[in-house]
DNA sequence: ATGGCTACGATCCGTAGA
């Protein structure tokens, strides 16, 4: 079983990336973020012409995530239960018996803005929302961009980033209290090479100098933690004519004994 | 110099991303 997540910014413009991609990467689950679609214009005849369906939950211009899947999708809820909030951030659905959440966390634009506010409230009801799910199912995974990169070896430059958003105390704090729950952080369960990002600035040509962030991560259960055998970032679709600023993060698990 | 891309929607620039 093979899970992944891609910020693709704008499903319309990647759609052509991501069916190339799809039969390379052989992903079993797709987590997508940054769709910029409503679900109307979700490109679901054309994943399903290539073997997949599709769970969405859009919105025009902005934000939309949707689960793309070789197996039927169960149970699929949009949103953070209980939480009043406008952006669509969050899909979640069952596949396999695993409970897979989709999320694209807020931005926060810079550290005090309002914006920054509504982060660190939107981590703490997410964390609320996975406690709950944990609880009713202990084979989670939580994959998106969750725009925090944990340590400083997920910064390119440490010292140019430092108190800036996405790096933050409250925001690797709130990222913490995810871990805290039980959650693992997929790509750190193994040895990795340095300097491994998941997303390059559009200017200054931040991906030719990989000077990135990883702030894509697929988060697993104890359960599942234990059955994963790898976790990696495909950079390859980061270097195509047109590419999504992000590049996909990968795990691959192993069948439960 | 606080910029530099890219996508979107309704313009001929503003908002947002990270």
């Amino acid at each position: 079983m093979k899970l992944a997540t891609w910020n693709v910014n704008s499903i319309k413009v990647r759609l052509p990336q991501l069916l190339e991609w799809l039969p390379k990467a052989q992903p079993d689950v797709i987590c997508l973020q940054e769709l910029k679609a409503e679900e109307a214009r979700f490109p679901r005849t054309e994943l399903e012409a290539a073997g997949y369906t599709c769970a969405v939950n859009g919105q025009k211009t902005y934000n939309g995530v949707a689960i793309v899947s070789r197996s039927p999708l169960r149970e699929v809820v949009a949103n953070i239960p209980g939480l009043a909030d406008e952006q669509k951030r969050v899909i979640a659905a069952t596949v396999q018996g695993m409970r897979v959440v989709c999320v694209y966390c807020p931005n926060g634009q810079a550290v005090g803005s309002d914006k920054y506010e509504y982060k660190l409230r939107w981590f703490a009801a997410l964390r609320n929302y996975l406690s709950a799910e944990l609880q009713k199912q202990p084979r989670l995974a939580v994959a998106g961009d969750f725009n925090v990169a944990p340590e400083d070896r997920d910064v390119h430059d440490p010292k140019a980033w430092e108190g800036q958003v996405h790096v933050s105390g409250p925001e690797r704090a709130a990222w913490r209290a995810l871990l805290a729950l039980g959650l693992k952080d997929s790509f750190r369960l193994f040895e990795q090479p340095e300097k491994v990002y998941s997303w390059w600035d559009y200017r200054m040509m931040g991906f030719r100098r990989n000077a990135g962030l990883r702030i894509d991560h697929v988060l697993l259960s104890e359960e599942l933690a234990q059955s994963c055998t790898s976790s990696t970032v495909d950079k390859a679709p980061r270097k195509l004519e047109r590419p999504s600023d992000h590049a996909p993060a990968l795990a691959e698990l192993s069948a439960p004994r």
